[in-house]
DNA sequence: GACACCATGTAAAAGGTTACATGATTCG
DNA sequence: CGAATCATGTAACCTTTTACATGGTGTC
């Protein structure tokens, strides 16, 4: 299960609470990478911290725990990154479905819709552009982190963009690809 | 729930059966858009058809069922299809997460593994692009398909790619990217 | 004092995976 | 006749989502 690697992923950046863990999975990890709400937070934090993996290393106002990683955690988190791209790991992505499905539209329906999506990426990618030359270089502690999603956005947004107008110029009148 | 969706339009652009649709998710549909197993696909299938929004237009040997998409469906299909981009789609990618939990690791490993990625995507891309390269136009039911599918799959990697090089060229000798 | 935000948690239901189970057909 | 492949299904388990529930703190 990729959630408590996320999880100990975060903690061994900088430690934080559940709270903030969540508001991290609002962000980038959650929009590129894996989804998480607080409800399934929380209790993965209490089975990572009985497994002997983080540990509450302070216990601030309104009942908030701030956990770190152990080096126990540190080393499993370790080898679950530097295992070898396995090709059978966890893909699932909306978007992406809606697009393989482009051939089961109408010719005039499958022209609206990588209309839409070269239009949306082309846009989200100057956004995401902008934004990464605005930030300043330092800053917080997952400042290194911020860059590096920034930076694979924008390539991702380019691709999907540029696979949308080629399908645009390749599909013919019947709608074959 | 996506997966129904999934079914419905594979369905749509040729009717099949749940053992051809189960080959179909671990092809590039599983690779790069949408996981599923037998196990799920066909109850699944079950469902739709109780819905009305798909139907079994044969039984072949081995008890083989053949589905085939009713108009309801379709209709149900295209207004999904068409629904505009949604921020908050379900978005699960285990690589991509090792990717952004890179920062958690020490700078000669963060080095070790960007290479790795690099040369693994690296060499995905040309083999993909020798493979669509060699495809026959024409070809079977999903023809259309595959093509989308192996233009997509090579700008994805072509992306990570470049990402990953960017990457090793932007962390400096402490990791901080 | 109301509203926004901080901060945590539980429980039921839905969705998905793994393991188990069965039997037909085809090819060598 | 044995192995691989075709073809479907159920059940137990695990994971995730949705809904519910509670209370503290800061600010206008």
């Amino acid at each position: 299960m990729s959630l408590s690697h996320a999880l100990l992923g975060l903690l061994a950046v900088a430690p934080a609470s559940g709270y903030e863990l969540t508001k991290e999975f609002e962000q980038e990890i959650g929009r590129y990478a894996w989804q998480a709400g607080h409800t399934s937070i929380y209790p993965e934090l209490g089975k990572l911290a009985a497994r002997g993996l983080v540990h509450v290393t302070h216990e601030g106002a309104r009942g908030a725990k701030t956990y770190d990683v152990t080096d126990e955690g540190r080393e499993e988190l370790r080898s679950w990154l530097l295992q070898p791209p396995n090709p059978t790991a966890t893909v699932r992505n909306e978007q992406v479905l809606r697009m393989f499905l482009l051939s089961a539209l109408e010719p005039a329906d499958q022209r609206l819709m990588l209309t839409r999506i070269a239009e949306h990426t082309g846009r989200a990618a100057t956004e995401l552009r902008a934004v990464v030359a605005t930030e300043t270089p330092g800053g917080g502690p997952r400042a290194g982190f911020g860059r590096l999603a920034g930076e694979f956005g924008i390539r991702q947004y380019e691709a999907v963009h540029e696979w949308a107008l080629w399908a645009l110029d390749h599909i013919a009148e019947d709608g074959q690809a």
